[in-house]
DNA sequence: TTTATCCGCAACTATCTCAGTTACGAATTA
DNA sequence: TAATTCGTAACTGAGATAGTTGCGGATAAA
């Protein structure tokens, strides 16, 4: 995996999760599932226990639980729960706010737009929940 | 400059071009402008360049001029011309298939919501032309 | 209580991308 | 011919991402 691989990953366990939930995931069978490794499985679904989207439990039998009902996990939880932020330029504004009115009106407009974007990807990932991406195997 | 700053050093230095189109810039001056370097900028606006935006030529009084009126030149035709792609989740169908059903579901929709996302920025960046951007100057 | 199974976490390594740097050659102007 | 500017290649460095190793702690089952 390279790129974006966290929500790739985070997306893909959870709707597997969703078909069969009361089944506990061990971070070594989705590592494999998703030819990676144990340790950057629970790196990753750390972030979404810490969104109380997930539990987990040590021990025998222990594993990855999903913390609510399939339904109620939207796909956009899970990019908020990673902390995802696309095509954001370097806020340097922040710090060195700039002396260039150019700049200071590209950034604005720069924003504006990434802001609408972002907008639209939370809407489409609000509309759909990990249990609709188990629903194809319900052929 | 960090992220994205291809983007950024683009849309910035025409900008400027846009206040001023008859004076070429040299990769120096842009440089200095934007606090990075001279190949840098080169490498930046080659690409601009090749997608027919900007001309280029060598020798004193040489540099980077507009290929069009600051008017005809929008923002998107920048991001367009420097083959900006957001968050797009590692191709790794191409060659590998992916006999995970579930995988694949996800990645349609994900697909969806991120081609619609990028949409609505290209929108966006559709509406303002670099010579918007010098507007700003002529309070 | 012991053993096996898991997660939690820290530290280190490997890889990749981006941008900076150096260096030259080619084109152009004066 | 000299100065200026781009074109490009090659190398370097920094930062982000993910892989690896190792070990401690929690838990369940024998």
């Amino acid at each position: 995996m390279k790129r974006n691989s966290r929500l790739s990953l985070a997306l893909h366990a959870l709707g597997h999760m969703a078909v069969e939930p009361s089944r506990p995931r061990t971070s070594t069978e989705i590592a494999e599932h998703n030819q990676t490794n144990p340790v950057y499985v629970r790196r990753v679904l750390g972030l979404l226990r810490d969104a109380e989207l997930l539990t987990s439990a040590t021990g025998p039998h222990g594993g990855w639980l999903l913390a609510h009902p399939p339904r109620n996990i939207r796909l956009a939880d899970i990019y908020f729960a990673l902390g995802e932020r696309f095509m954001r330029p370097d806020p340097t504004g922040e710090d060195n706010p700039s002396e260039c009115l150019i700049e200071r009106e590209l950034r604005g407009k720069l924003d504006d737009a990434l802001d609408a974007a972002e907008a639209t990807l939370i809407d489409r990932l609000s509309r759909v929940s990990i249990e609709d991406l188990g629903k194809v195997l319900a052929k």
